[in-house]
RNA sequence: GCCCCCAUCGUCUAGUGGCCUAGGACACCACCCUUUCAAGGUGGCGGCACGGGUUCGAAUCCCGUUGGGGGUGCCA
């Protein structure tokens, strides 16, 4: 990852933008509005210019950068690929904040205003309203320390052409002077944005729909400054079971913690692509897990819905859950590998990996699924004692076992596959007139100390003659110490 | 309060006036398969918020009601 200045080779074709505040950890929300852009951007030709909205909070803004284009990378939203543009950053852009703010004073398009913040309050109260009430429209305020410049909103309304939603109307009288240089003259948002945007010749501005209220102000001053506006899109917001917007404080919204719990990056970029947008294609496949680039070829802004989407981790995780299913082993037991123990033998994980890749919703679930592989020697599992007492309440279980422990004893050292190892048990059920699935139970449990857990035969042929039989043998003494106990 | 947006199964959605007795995915339930658990297969449960119009015909168009959401900073 480089932070220096990368320039895109693209001349050509829309240009959209990723504009985050470097505030810590990547949003979901933020993420599915990236693979829109990113999406679009590379379909139509066009450029993903990622600009880091860094007004303020300069001092960690390497750091949080990095953070940034990693997640982006994680999405596949790579800096590297010819449609990438940037960081650029809006602190750099100040001087051009500021001569926009100037012109738009010298044009009359914004006034000064000498009111402090209490004033504007005071005044709004006595009035009755809500807001600034234009008090210093023509009382000719020139620039000064403390005084703030206001954008002189135009009788009329204001059409905002959105992608997603048609036409929105908005009534310019409902719509205060708002502020675009504080008293300190720093630039607001609003202002350092649209600036932003010029500057970089942004085509298409595509976001979530908790911008559409700001959207009338920005194309107001698109046009004060001379310049055309851009598409717009307001997507919907994301929200949590309570059906408000996803935020950081209350809800789990960092991309970040769904790598760390083992959710897969694919995964989680077919799952924000499905949210608000059904590929084509999904319902007569019976499915909606897709390539990226079937994604990316297939996704239209006019095609979203319009309502709030619930982000709902329950179906994010059977997304992973199929694609761990689909990953190849190498690229399995590469995902998988940061999860495992370090002192865990990796090529006998490689010999149980194909039996446990079906069983997980995460990749960390793995460890916990084949433990009863990886003990010190002569060390024994947990026994889970409900499992154990099922398992082991049946007549023929204690003499089962025992047969099973001699038989198994038996074995060749050439002998001991799962296959045999199979076959060998149904061969010692039958006098027992039991079937398969009860057969293995105790077995199971004796050996691996839990009722549930990857196919038993396969489990013992990685586990190896010497501990299967002692762990076969200690509970034949346990079952015996029982029925003495009886 | 004011402005804006939205409204199909529990959830994500398909549906742009007749193809809808409303389709799929996730979740849930049952059965089948089975070496436990998974996976897989089959089936099931379950929805057009409400009220008025328009129309031969409305989930689809219009109006209203209700409900939800977003925005309303010298935050971004």
């Amino acid at each position: 990852m480089s932070l220096g200045s990368v320039r895109s080779t693209m001349t050509e074709g829309p240009r959209f933008r990723f504009a985050p505040s470097p505030t810590g950890s990547f949003h979901v929300g933020g993420a599915r509005t990236a693979l829109h852009n990113w999406a679009l951007a590379r379909r139509l030709g066009g450029t993903f210019v990622l600009r880091i909205e860094d007004t303020d909070e300069a001092r960690n803004r390497l750091e949080w950068t990095e953070g940034i284009i990693d997640a982006l990378a994680w999405i596949g939203v790579s800096a590297d690929d010819d449609h990438f543009e940037g960081p650029h950053f809006q602190s750099e852009y100040a001087a051009a904040h500021i001569t926009a703010a100037s012109r738009l004073f010298e044009s009359g398009a914004a006034y000064y205003c000498d009111l402090t913040g209490q004033e504007v309050q005071d005044r709004a109260k006595k009035l009755g309203i809500t807001g600034y009430d234009g008090y210093s429209r023509d009382r000719g305020v020139e620039p000064g320390s403390g005084r703030v410049l206001r954008f002189r909103v135009p009788e009329g309304t204001t059409v905002v052409h959105d992608a997603v939603r048609g036409d929105v109307l908005f009534d310019n009288s409902t719509i205060e002077d708002f502020v675009l240089l504080r008293g300190n003259n720093t630039p607001m948002f609003l202002l350092a944005n649209v600036v932003d945007d010029i500057e970089m010749r942004i085509t298409d501005v595509v976001r979530a729909e908790e911008h559409l209220p700001n959207t009338p102000k920005q194309q107001m001053l698109w046009e004060a400054l001379g310049a055309e506006p851009p598409r717009w899109a307001h997507v919907p917001v994301l929200v949590n079971e309570q059906r408000k917007k996803l935020s950081k404080r209350r809800d789990k919204v960092a991309v970040e913690s769904y790598r760390d719990d083992g959710i897969l990056a694919d995964a989680m970029v077919n799952y924000l692509m499905t949210l608000g947008w059904t590929p084509p294609g999904a319902e007569e496949a019976g499915s909606e897990i897709f390539p990226w680039n079937e994604l990316e070829a297939a996704f239209r802004l006019e095609d979203v819905t319009l309502s709030p989407a619930f982000f709902d981790v329950k179906k994010l995780v059977a997304f992973n859950k199929q694609y761990i299913k689909n990953l190849p082993l190498a690229d399995f037991l590469a995902a998988v590998d940061a999860d495992l123990p370090d002192d865990w033998d990796r090529q006998r994980f490689a010999a149980i990996a194909p039996h446990i890749t079906e069983r997980l919703e995460r990749l960390g679930d793995a460890p916990a699924l084949v433990e009863f592989l990886f003990l010190p020697d002569g060390a024994d599992p947990d026994v889970d004692d409900a499992a154990w007492t099922k398992a082991a309440k049946p007549d023929w279980a204690g003499p089962f076992l025992v047969e099973i422990a001699e038989a198994y004893a038996s074995f060749g050292p050439d002998e001991w596959r799962s296959d045999k190892l199979k076959a060998t048990m149904e061969a010692v059920m039958l006098s027992y007139e039991i079937k398969l699935g009860k057969a293995q139970a105790l077995p199971r449990v004796a050996v691996t100390g839990r009722s549930v857990g990857p196919p038993l035969f396969e489990a013992l042929e990685v586990l190896g003659q010497n501990e299967t039989l002692r762990r076969l043998r200690n509970a034949v003494t346990r079952m015996a110490s029982k029925s003495e106990a009886d």
